[in-house]
DNA sequence: TAAAATGTTCAAAAAATATTGAACATTTTT
DNA sequence: AAAAATGTTCAATATTTTTTGAACATTTTA
Protein backbone atom coordinates (compact mmCIF):
# COMPACT_ATOMS: atom_id res chain seq x y z
CA UNK A 1 0.00 0.00 0.00
CA UNK A 2 1.05 3.96 -0.44
CA UNK A 3 2.51 5.54 1.49
CA UNK A 4 -0.09 7.32 4.00
CA UNK A 5 1.79 10.24 5.64
CA UNK A 6 0.10 11.69 8.61
CA UNK A 7 -1.89 14.09 6.48
CA UNK A 8 -0.23 17.98 5.66
CA UNK A 9 -3.76 17.88 3.80
CA UNK A 10 -5.03 21.62 3.97
CA UNK A 11 -8.94 20.36 3.85
CA UNK A 12 -7.96 18.94 7.33
CA UNK A 13 -11.89 19.63 7.47
CA UNK A 14 -11.84 21.85 4.59
CA UNK A 15 -11.82 25.58 4.71
CA UNK A 16 -8.16 25.54 5.31
CA UNK A 17 -7.63 28.02 8.21
CA UNK A 18 -7.87 31.27 6.92
CA UNK A 19 -4.59 33.69 8.08
CA UNK A 20 -4.18 37.25 6.53
CA UNK A 21 -2.61 40.29 8.02
CA UNK A 22 -3.37 42.24 10.59
CA UNK A 23 -5.18 40.97 13.77
CA UNK A 24 -3.93 37.68 12.69
CA UNK A 25 -0.88 36.99 14.94
CA UNK A 26 -1.24 36.77 18.56
CA UNK A 27 -4.90 37.15 19.98
CA UNK A 28 -4.24 39.93 22.00
CA UNK A 29 -1.90 41.67 19.82
CA UNK A 30 -1.61 45.42 18.83
CA UNK A 31 -4.02 45.97 15.58
CA UNK A 32 -1.71 47.66 13.35
CA UNK A 33 1.40 50.04 13.63
CA UNK A 34 0.15 53.71 13.20
CA UNK A 35 -2.35 53.75 15.96
CA UNK A 36 -1.49 52.30 18.96
CA UNK A 37 -4.89 50.63 19.48
CA UNK A 38 -8.16 52.03 18.60
CA UNK A 39 -9.43 48.88 20.64
CA UNK A 40 -9.39 47.86 24.14
CA UNK A 41 -7.76 44.65 25.43
CA UNK A 42 -11.01 42.93 25.55
CA UNK A 43 -12.57 44.40 22.26
CA UNK A 44 -9.58 42.86 20.76
CA UNK A 45 -9.89 39.37 22.19
CA UNK A 46 -13.49 39.68 21.70
CA UNK A 47 -13.20 40.44 17.61
CA UNK A 48 -10.44 37.60 17.37
CA UNK A 49 -12.81 35.77 18.91
CA UNK A 50 -15.47 36.00 16.65
CA UNK A 51 -13.42 35.98 13.80
CA UNK A 52 -12.97 32.60 14.72
CA UNK A 53 -16.45 31.69 15.05
CA UNK A 54 -17.98 33.14 12.48
CA UNK A 55 -15.01 31.82 9.98
CA UNK A 56 -16.19 28.34 11.27
CA UNK A 57 -18.96 29.11 9.22
CA UNK A 58 -17.46 29.72 6.40
CA UNK A 59 -18.13 33.16 7.26
CA UNK A 60 -15.56 36.04 5.89
CA UNK A 61 -13.41 37.45 8.24
CA UNK A 62 -14.91 40.82 7.84
CA UNK A 63 -18.30 39.93 9.70
CA UNK A 64 -16.52 38.26 12.44
CA UNK A 65 -14.91 41.28 12.75
CA UNK A 66 -17.58 43.27 13.09
CA UNK A 67 -19.93 41.51 15.63
CA UNK A 68 -16.98 40.90 17.23
CA UNK A 69 -16.74 44.29 17.80
CA UNK A 70 -20.37 45.45 18.57
CA UNK A 71 -20.40 42.47 20.99
CA UNK A 72 -17.33 43.97 23.14
CA UNK A 73 -18.90 47.65 22.82
CA UNK A 74 -21.96 49.03 25.13
CA UNK A 75 -22.49 51.65 23.18
CA UNK A 76 -23.92 52.06 19.80
CA UNK A 77 -21.55 52.50 17.19
CA UNK A 78 -22.22 53.92 14.10
CA UNK A 79 -20.71 53.34 10.46
CA UNK A 80 -17.95 55.24 10.65
CA UNK A 81 -16.81 53.86 14.14
CA UNK A 82 -17.20 50.64 12.66
CA UNK A 83 -15.05 51.32 10.20
CA UNK A 84 -12.79 53.46 11.88
CA UNK A 85 -11.95 51.30 14.75
CA UNK A 86 -11.41 48.15 12.40
CA UNK A 87 -9.65 49.77 9.72
CA UNK A 88 -12.26 48.45 6.97
CA UNK A 89 -13.15 50.10 4.16
CA UNK A 90 -16.17 51.94 3.80
CA UNK A 91 -17.63 49.23 1.44
CA UNK A 92 -17.23 46.07 3.68
CA UNK A 93 -18.43 48.22 6.75
CA UNK A 94 -21.58 48.76 4.99
CA UNK A 95 -21.82 45.46 3.53
CA UNK A 96 -21.24 43.83 6.46
CA UNK A 97 -23.32 45.56 8.59
CA UNK A 98 -26.43 45.03 5.90
CA UNK A 99 -25.70 41.24 6.08
CA UNK A 100 -25.32 40.86 10.10
CA UNK A 101 -28.56 43.48 10.09
CA UNK A 102 -30.59 41.11 7.51
CA UNK A 103 -29.51 38.10 9.96
CA UNK A 104 -30.99 39.64 12.83
CA UNK A 105 -27.13 39.83 14.31
CA UNK A 106 -27.26 43.58 14.85
CA UNK A 107 -29.56 45.60 15.86
CA UNK A 108 -30.34 49.20 14.37
CA UNK A 109 -31.05 51.97 17.40
CA UNK A 110 -32.23 54.77 17.09
CA UNK A 111 -30.64 57.54 19.24
CA UNK A 112 -32.69 60.91 19.65
CA UNK A 113 -31.25 63.66 17.87
CA UNK A 114 -28.66 61.86 16.33
CA UNK A 115 -29.03 61.23 12.70
CA UNK A 116 -26.54 58.50 11.94
CA UNK A 117 -27.54 54.87 12.43
CA UNK A 118 -25.98 53.61 15.17
CA UNK A 119 -25.88 49.38 15.98
CA UNK A 120 -25.92 47.12 18.72
CA UNK A 121 -24.92 43.14 18.90
CA UNK A 122 -27.52 41.07 19.03
CA UNK A 123 -26.87 38.51 21.74
CA UNK A 124 -30.24 36.01 21.89
CA UNK A 125 -29.25 32.94 21.28
CA UNK A 126 -32.60 31.95 19.74
CA UNK A 127 -32.73 35.20 17.43
CA UNK A 128 -29.20 34.77 16.26
CA UNK A 129 -29.97 30.63 15.90
CA UNK A 130 -33.18 31.41 13.87
CA UNK A 131 -32.44 33.93 11.51
CA UNK A 132 -29.03 31.97 10.75
CA UNK A 133 -30.84 28.69 10.40
CA UNK A 134 -33.72 31.17 8.15
CA UNK A 135 -31.35 32.54 5.96
CA UNK A 136 -28.61 29.64 5.60
CA UNK A 137 -29.84 26.59 5.68
CA UNK A 138 -33.85 26.67 5.55
CA UNK A 139 -34.13 27.50 1.87
CA UNK A 140 -31.82 24.79 1.03
CA UNK A 141 -34.61 22.39 2.64
CA UNK A 142 -37.47 24.11 0.96
CA UNK A 143 -36.48 22.95 -2.49
CA UNK A 144 -35.56 19.85 -1.12
CA UNK A 145 -39.08 18.11 -2.17
CA UNK A 146 -38.52 19.47 -5.91
CA UNK A 147 -34.95 18.24 -6.23
CA UNK A 148 -36.38 14.96 -4.74
CA UNK A 149 -38.65 14.56 -7.28
CA UNK A 150 -36.40 15.18 -10.43
CA UNK A 151 -33.60 12.77 -8.86
CA UNK A 152 -36.70 9.97 -8.54
CA UNK A 153 -38.70 11.01 -11.95
CA UNK A 154 -34.32 10.22 -13.41
CA UNK A 155 -35.27 6.73 -13.18
CA UNK A 156 -35.06 4.09 -15.82
CA UNK A 157 -38.10 1.79 -14.29
CA UNK A 158 -36.61 -0.71 -16.63
CA UNK A 159 -33.21 -0.11 -15.44
CA UNK A 160 -31.45 -3.33 -13.35
CA UNK A 161 -30.61 0.14 -11.07
CA UNK A 162 -34.28 0.84 -10.55
CA UNK A 163 -34.34 -0.62 -7.57
CA UNK A 164 -31.15 0.58 -5.72
CA UNK A 165 -32.21 4.23 -6.94
CA UNK A 166 -35.66 4.06 -5.29
CA UNK A 167 -33.81 3.20 -2.21
CA UNK A 168 -31.19 5.94 -2.11
CA UNK A 169 -34.23 8.22 -3.01
CA UNK A 170 -36.01 6.30 0.11
CA UNK A 171 -32.64 7.43 1.94
CA UNK A 172 -32.57 11.34 1.17
CA UNK A 173 -36.51 11.42 1.70
CA UNK A 174 -35.58 9.51 5.46
CA UNK A 175 -33.09 12.62 5.86
CA UNK A 176 -35.18 15.30 5.55
CA UNK A 177 -37.61 13.94 7.61
CA UNK A 178 -34.59 14.13 10.10
CA UNK A 179 -34.38 17.51 9.53
CA UNK A 180 -37.90 18.41 9.65
CA UNK A 181 -37.91 17.41 13.06
CA UNK A 182 -34.54 18.33 14.50
CA UNK A 183 -34.61 22.28 13.36
CA UNK A 184 -37.67 23.09 15.38
CA UNK A 185 -36.17 21.24 17.94
CA UNK A 186 -32.79 23.24 18.17
CA UNK A 187 -34.97 26.32 17.49
CA UNK A 188 -37.01 25.53 21.00
CA UNK A 189 -33.79 25.04 22.78
CA UNK A 190 -32.13 27.66 21.73
CA UNK A 191 -35.11 29.99 23.16
CA UNK A 192 -33.90 28.41 26.54
CA UNK A 193 -30.45 30.20 26.87
CA UNK B 1 -32.49 57.91 4.21
CA UNK B 2 -30.15 56.66 1.23
CA UNK B 3 -31.27 54.23 -1.10
CA UNK B 4 -31.85 50.62 -0.20
CA UNK B 5 -32.16 48.52 -3.23
CA UNK B 6 -32.92 45.02 -2.96
CA UNK B 7 -29.74 44.11 -2.67
CA UNK B 8 -27.77 42.30 -5.27
CA UNK B 9 -25.51 42.49 -2.64
CA UNK B 10 -23.26 39.31 -3.25
CA UNK B 11 -23.02 37.86 0.08
CA UNK B 12 -26.62 36.95 0.39
CA UNK B 13 -26.18 34.56 2.49
CA UNK B 14 -22.53 35.02 2.27
CA UNK B 15 -20.23 32.50 -0.01
CA UNK B 16 -22.22 33.42 -2.97
CA UNK B 17 -23.29 30.68 -5.07
CA UNK B 18 -20.79 28.99 -7.25
CA UNK B 19 -20.97 28.38 -10.28
CA UNK B 20 -18.11 27.03 -12.69
CA UNK B 21 -17.75 24.55 -16.01
CA UNK B 22 -18.56 21.18 -16.33
CA UNK B 23 -21.85 20.05 -13.87
CA UNK B 24 -23.35 23.61 -14.15
CA UNK B 25 -26.14 24.49 -16.54
CA UNK B 26 -29.22 22.41 -16.29
CA UNK B 27 -29.20 20.08 -13.80
CA UNK B 28 -29.45 17.19 -15.70
CA UNK B 29 -27.58 18.10 -18.51
CA UNK B 30 -24.80 16.23 -20.06
CA UNK B 31 -21.40 16.61 -18.19
CA UNK B 32 -19.16 17.70 -21.12
CA UNK B 33 -18.72 17.76 -24.60
CA UNK B 34 -16.31 14.98 -25.72
CA UNK B 35 -17.75 11.91 -24.30
CA UNK B 36 -21.91 11.88 -24.24
CA UNK B 37 -21.98 10.77 -20.55
CA UNK B 38 -20.20 8.73 -18.11
CA UNK B 39 -23.01 9.07 -16.23
CA UNK B 40 -26.19 7.92 -15.85
CA UNK B 41 -29.46 10.26 -15.95
CA UNK B 42 -29.97 9.26 -12.08
CA UNK B 43 -26.23 9.72 -11.26
CA UNK B 44 -26.08 13.10 -13.04
CA UNK B 45 -28.99 13.96 -10.79
CA UNK B 46 -27.51 12.56 -7.82
CA UNK B 47 -23.96 14.57 -8.21
CA UNK B 48 -25.63 17.98 -8.85
CA UNK B 49 -28.12 17.26 -5.82
CA UNK B 50 -25.09 16.31 -3.51
CA UNK B 51 -23.06 19.52 -4.90
CA UNK B 52 -25.80 21.55 -3.66
CA UNK B 53 -25.89 19.68 -0.63
CA UNK B 54 -22.18 19.79 0.44
CA UNK B 55 -22.17 23.59 -1.14
CA UNK B 56 -24.28 24.22 1.61
CA UNK B 57 -21.72 23.24 4.07
CA UNK B 58 -18.64 25.57 1.84
CA UNK B 59 -17.35 22.26 0.89
CA UNK B 60 -15.44 21.92 -2.33
CA UNK B 61 -17.39 21.13 -5.61
CA UNK B 62 -15.20 17.88 -5.83
CA UNK B 63 -16.07 16.72 -2.47
CA UNK B 64 -20.25 16.92 -3.55
CA UNK B 65 -19.19 15.31 -6.97
CA UNK B 66 -17.72 12.60 -5.42
CA UNK B 67 -20.07 11.49 -3.15
CA UNK B 68 -22.89 11.83 -5.04
CA UNK B 69 -21.34 9.38 -7.44
CA UNK B 70 -21.05 7.02 -4.87
CA UNK B 71 -24.30 7.58 -3.85
CA UNK B 72 -25.66 6.78 -7.01
CA UNK B 73 -24.18 3.87 -7.75
CA UNK B 74 -24.36 0.58 -6.49
CA UNK B 75 -20.98 -1.28 -7.17
CA UNK B 76 -18.25 -0.50 -5.20
CA UNK B 77 -15.80 2.06 -7.22
CA UNK B 78 -12.47 2.36 -7.35
CA UNK B 79 -10.15 5.91 -7.16
CA UNK B 80 -9.37 5.49 -11.45
CA UNK B 81 -13.22 4.52 -12.06
CA UNK B 82 -14.12 8.12 -10.32
CA UNK B 83 -11.39 10.05 -11.60
CA UNK B 84 -12.16 9.21 -14.73
CA UNK B 85 -16.09 9.41 -14.81
CA UNK B 86 -16.05 12.48 -13.03
CA UNK B 87 -13.51 13.57 -15.21
CA UNK B 88 -11.24 15.23 -12.32
CA UNK B 89 -7.56 14.97 -11.37
CA UNK B 90 -6.27 12.11 -10.03
CA UNK B 91 -5.41 14.34 -7.06
CA UNK B 92 -8.28 15.97 -6.86
CA UNK B 93 -9.88 12.38 -6.52
CA UNK B 94 -7.30 11.05 -4.24
CA UNK B 95 -7.54 13.84 -1.31
CA UNK B 96 -11.26 14.22 -2.10
CA UNK B 97 -12.04 10.31 -1.35
CA UNK B 98 -9.71 10.61 1.61
CA UNK B 99 -11.20 14.06 3.11
CA UNK B 100 -14.87 11.92 2.82
CA UNK B 101 -13.10 9.06 4.41
CA UNK B 102 -11.92 10.71 7.41
CA UNK B 103 -15.13 12.48 7.73
CA UNK B 104 -16.35 8.15 7.60
CA UNK B 105 -18.69 9.01 4.89
CA UNK B 106 -17.25 6.97 2.62
CA UNK B 107 -16.38 3.31 3.21
CA UNK B 108 -13.36 1.09 2.07
CA UNK B 109 -14.42 -2.06 0.18
CA UNK B 110 -12.04 -4.71 -0.08
CA UNK B 111 -13.02 -6.92 -2.79
CA UNK B 112 -11.38 -10.42 -2.82
CA UNK B 113 -8.67 -10.71 -5.22
CA UNK B 114 -9.08 -7.10 -6.36
CA UNK B 115 -5.92 -5.19 -5.60
CA UNK B 116 -6.87 -1.62 -6.00
CA UNK B 117 -9.08 -0.28 -3.20
CA UNK B 118 -12.87 0.39 -3.64
CA UNK B 119 -15.32 2.57 -2.15
CA UNK B 120 -19.17 3.17 -0.94
CA UNK B 121 -20.98 6.16 0.46
CA UNK B 122 -21.92 5.79 3.67
CA UNK B 123 -25.88 6.89 4.10
CA UNK B 124 -26.18 6.32 7.78
CA UNK B 125 -27.65 10.00 9.19
CA UNK B 126 -26.34 8.73 12.47
CA UNK B 127 -22.74 8.48 11.18
CA UNK B 128 -23.05 11.04 8.44
CA UNK B 129 -23.51 13.79 11.15
CA UNK B 130 -21.07 12.42 14.08
CA UNK B 131 -18.36 12.49 11.50
CA UNK B 132 -19.39 15.90 10.29
CA UNK B 133 -19.70 17.27 14.22
CA UNK B 134 -16.36 15.35 15.21
CA UNK B 135 -14.48 16.97 12.62
CA UNK B 136 -15.62 20.11 11.62
CA UNK B 137 -17.71 21.52 14.92
CA UNK B 138 -16.32 19.61 18.03
CA UNK B 139 -13.02 21.13 17.47
CA UNK B 140 -14.18 24.67 17.81
CA UNK B 141 -16.12 24.16 21.03
CA UNK B 142 -13.08 22.53 22.45
CA UNK B 143 -10.86 25.30 22.65
CA UNK B 144 -13.81 27.28 23.73
CA UNK B 145 -13.42 27.31 26.96
CA UNK B 146 -9.71 28.33 27.07
CA UNK B 147 -10.88 30.82 24.41
CA UNK B 148 -13.02 32.32 27.13
CA UNK B 149 -11.11 32.73 30.04
CA UNK B 150 -8.40 34.65 27.68
CA UNK B 151 -11.37 36.95 26.59
CA UNK B 152 -12.25 37.15 30.67
CA UNK B 153 -8.47 37.84 31.67
CA UNK B 154 -8.64 40.55 28.85
CA UNK B 155 -10.74 42.64 31.21
CA UNK B 156 -9.76 45.15 33.48
CA UNK B 157 -11.56 45.36 36.15
CA UNK B 158 -10.97 48.78 37.27
CA UNK B 159 -12.40 49.99 33.66
CA UNK B 160 -16.29 51.36 33.98
CA UNK B 161 -16.79 48.81 31.34
CA UNK B 162 -15.50 46.01 33.09
CA UNK B 163 -19.41 44.97 34.34
CA UNK B 164 -21.01 45.39 30.76
CA UNK B 165 -17.56 43.22 29.62
CA UNK B 166 -18.43 40.56 32.18
CA UNK B 167 -21.55 40.18 31.35
CA UNK B 168 -20.79 39.45 27.78
CA UNK B 169 -18.57 36.49 28.87
CA UNK B 170 -21.50 35.11 30.72
CA UNK B 171 -22.99 35.51 27.53
CA UNK B 172 -21.15 33.22 25.90
CA UNK B 173 -20.40 30.52 28.16
CA UNK B 174 -24.45 30.63 28.03
CA UNK B 175 -23.99 29.71 24.75
CA UNK B 176 -20.89 27.29 25.28
CA UNK B 177 -23.88 25.10 27.58
CA UNK B 178 -26.50 25.34 24.98
CA UNK B 179 -24.44 23.24 22.39
CA UNK B 180 -23.08 20.83 25.21
CA UNK B 181 -26.52 20.41 25.39
CA UNK B 182 -27.66 20.45 21.66
CA UNK B 183 -25.27 18.72 19.64
CA UNK B 184 -25.58 15.24 21.64
CA UNK B 185 -29.49 15.67 21.32
CA UNK B 186 -28.94 16.20 17.87
CA UNK B 187 -26.74 12.98 17.15
CA UNK B 188 -29.37 11.17 18.98
CA UNK B 189 -31.72 12.01 16.79
CA UNK B 190 -29.70 10.98 13.84
CA UNK B 191 -29.48 8.01 14.92
CA UNK B 192 -33.27 7.23 14.41
CA UNK B 193 -32.93 8.14 10.77
C1' DT C 1 14.94 -7.34 -8.89
C1' DA C 2 12.93 -4.79 -12.70
C1' DA C 3 8.63 -3.36 -14.33
C1' DA C 4 3.93 -2.39 -13.57
C1' DA C 5 0.22 -0.94 -10.79
C1' DT C 6 -1.63 1.82 -7.39
C1' DG C 7 -1.72 5.94 -4.47
C1' DT C 8 -0.15 10.29 -2.55
C1' DT C 9 1.85 14.78 -2.46
C1' DC C 10 2.80 19.39 -3.61
C1' DA C 11 4.05 23.39 -6.37
C1' DA C 12 2.00 25.98 -9.97
C1' DA C 13 -2.21 27.57 -12.32
C1' DA C 14 -7.02 28.50 -12.25
C1' DA C 15 -11.17 29.82 -10.08
C1' DA C 16 -13.84 31.78 -6.55
C1' DT C 17 -14.46 35.09 -3.02
C1' DA C 18 -13.63 39.21 -0.35
C1' DT C 19 -12.02 43.93 0.05
C1' DT C 20 -11.22 48.42 -1.41
C1' DG C 21 -12.24 53.00 -2.85
C1' DA C 22 -14.25 56.16 -5.56
C1' DA C 23 -18.67 57.37 -7.84
C1' DC C 24 -23.32 57.71 -7.00
C1' DA C 25 -27.93 58.45 -4.48
C1' DT C 26 -30.64 60.29 -0.82
C1' DT C 27 -31.69 63.09 2.96
C1' DT C 28 -30.78 66.86 5.99
C1' DT C 29 -28.89 71.23 7.03
C1' DT C 30 -27.65 75.94 5.88
C1' DA D 1 -31.47 75.20 -3.69
C1' DA D 2 -26.68 74.45 -2.73
C1' DA D 3 -23.71 72.20 0.42
C1' DA D 4 -22.87 68.78 3.76
C1' DA D 5 -23.69 64.44 5.77
C1' DT D 6 -24.73 59.80 5.45
C1' DG D 7 -25.08 55.37 3.00
C1' DT D 8 -24.80 52.23 -0.90
C1' DT D 9 -22.97 50.19 -5.01
C1' DC D 10 -19.82 48.19 -8.07
C1' DA D 11 -15.73 47.59 -10.94
C1' DA D 12 -10.98 46.77 -10.03
C1' DT D 13 -7.76 44.53 -7.11
C1' DA D 14 -6.12 41.44 -3.59
C1' DT D 15 -6.57 37.26 -1.19
C1' DT D 16 -7.81 32.66 -0.48
C1' DT D 17 -9.17 28.26 -1.92
C1' DT D 18 -9.45 24.64 -5.28
C1' DT D 19 -7.77 22.05 -9.04
C1' DT D 20 -4.39 20.14 -11.83
C1' DG D 21 -0.61 17.29 -13.21
C1' DA D 22 3.61 15.49 -12.87
C1' DA D 23 7.06 13.64 -9.54
C1' DC D 24 7.50 10.57 -5.98
C1' DA D 25 6.68 6.38 -2.83
C1' DT D 26 5.11 1.81 -2.02
C1' DT D 27 3.55 -2.59 -3.10
C1' DT D 28 2.74 -6.28 -6.21
C1' DT D 29 3.67 -8.94 -10.26
C1' DA D 30 6.52 -11.00 -13.67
Amino acid sequence: MPPVKDAPFTKGGSLSVKKSKALRAAPGANLQTSPPSLLSPFQLESVSLFIHVFGALSLPRSIGEIYGLLFSTQEPLSLDDVQTRLQLSRGSASEGLRWLRSLGAVNQVYLPGIRKEHFTAETSLRKLASGYLRDRIDPHLENGPSRLSILESSIDPTSPAAHFEKSRVGQIAGWYKFFAKALPLVKALAGKF
